[in-house]
DNA sequence: GTCCGTTTGTGAATGAGAACTCAAGCACTA
DNA sequence: TAGTGCTTGAGTTCTCATTCACAAACGGAC
């Protein structure tokens, strides 16, 4: 292994991976080769073996990855040995999906505050949480909580994540639309914009008697 | 303009600028350059252009591009002039926030049709759409129905994937994690996989005393 | 101990996408 | 009608990512 700058795609796949050595662990196999991880996860053989060669060793020629060994590895990797507590701003349609969605859970991720805008959910106890009022933001510095999940409407997230990140965020994982967010910001933003996603779905019905052409 | 496969990644941009060219319109705007657009979605010029030139020549030198009149294209290009019914599978957390979402409906997508596992959902009316057995999803042919959001649980994501295929569906948004769907189908399935993206998210935390290196 | 089948790790080749550049085109002015 | 200031469209280059291909490494059989 040389020293390497990491491609984004890369980082991207880790955590499938680990989810797939997690699953496998799960049934007993101690063992997997790259081979048939690209079977069960549909990425290509020699693509897991180069991604993971950019972080070390991990495997035994003839034998594979131990799939105990390797989800460690890759815990530690990602920086999912500890515990993280995650921050959720805006408690609406998506945002009370995303509370009651244990998902999370296996990865050390836990959503230990919440804040809202709306007075009439202020104050209220959801999975023994305390919607508090989004002023108070700045109170997850004091928490230690680096990580938020912005679920609120379009027009506040741009304010919002100014706040965040003053409030010490390092993370966020942002469900309102991209432009709305602020280029260049020190704080790392994953956005999905399901809007976006569902609009382009229909460009790959077959139909189209197309323009271009 | 000459003959190009269109790339992937041109595709998913694409109703990225209509949204862009939406609210310019709707504010009174009647021209925009790409230099503009760029600032506002945080892609840059060229890269907007050459999206654009791919499938035909919108805009006029000196002046730029017409919102109105973009606008119309793009949504040509990706097959939203005319309305989709889209069909919702899983009424759970995910599914009843997404159907509650109104952000489809600028872009012609409306859901229609919803199916269900649960006894105790099916029969409820919900938006004044009736809850299914999923059994019935082979009626979607019958309505014309082509495209679905999937919001099941992993376990049943692969089976009725198959049973929407079957059905004459030919477009899917996934929400079930990505192994779970069979690599080889000919429907476009496009997977949002929350938990992942959640996932890396503590990858970028600068703490980091990295293995690598 | 040696041979054999398997699987890893990685440099090199290929492919895809983003960014750069600039000639050509248009509006506006005088 | 000629000049000026922008802006587009697209060929070229550059960067990043995926795929290929193979030597080296290991377990197990004998
Ligand atoms: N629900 C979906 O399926 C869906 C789909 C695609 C995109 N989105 C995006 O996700 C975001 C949230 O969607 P939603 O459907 O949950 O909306 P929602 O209106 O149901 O919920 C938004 C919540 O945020 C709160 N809020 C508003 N301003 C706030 C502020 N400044 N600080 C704190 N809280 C504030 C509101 O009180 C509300 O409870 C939106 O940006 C939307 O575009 C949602
Ligand atoms: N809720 C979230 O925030 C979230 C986050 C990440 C991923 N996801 C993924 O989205 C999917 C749905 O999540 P959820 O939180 O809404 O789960 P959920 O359990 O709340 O809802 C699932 C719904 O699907 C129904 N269902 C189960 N099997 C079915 C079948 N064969 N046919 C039709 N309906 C069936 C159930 O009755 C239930 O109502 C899951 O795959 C989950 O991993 C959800």
């Amino acid at each position: 292994m040389k020293f390497h700058r990491i491609p984004d795609e890369t980082v991207r796949r880790l955590p499938i991976y680990l989810r797939g050595l997690l699953l496998l662990a799960e049934q007993g196999r101690e063992h997997v080769s790259s081979h048939e991880l690209a079977d069960i996860l549909h990425i290509k053989g020699p693509q897991i073996r180069k991604d993971l060669s950019y972080f070390g060793e991990f495997g035994t020629p003839g034998v594979g990855y131990g799939t105990k060994e390797l989800s460690d590895c890759l815990r530690d990797i990602l920086n999912l040995n500890c515990p993280h507590k995650v921050a959720l701003v805006g408690y609406g349609n998506l945002g009370a999906a995303i509370l009651r969605y244990s998902g999370f859970r296996s990865y050390g991720l836990k959503i230990t505050a919440i804040f809202e805008n709306n007075p009439r959910k202020i104050g209220r106890i959801v999975q023994n949480i305390r919607i508090q009022d989004v002023k108070e933001i700045s109170s997850l510095k004091r928490k230690k909580i680096e990580l938020a999940i912005l679920a609120i409407p379009a027009e506040s997230a741009r304010e919002v994540t100014e706040r965040l990140e003053q409030a010490g965020i390092l993370g966020i994982l942002n469900f309102a639309p991209s432009y709305c967010i602020d280029a260049r910001s020190k704080v790392k933003i994953i956005t999905i914009d399901i809007g976006m996603d569902l609009a382009r779905l229909p460009y790959y019905l077959p139909i189209k008697a197309e323009i271009a052409g």
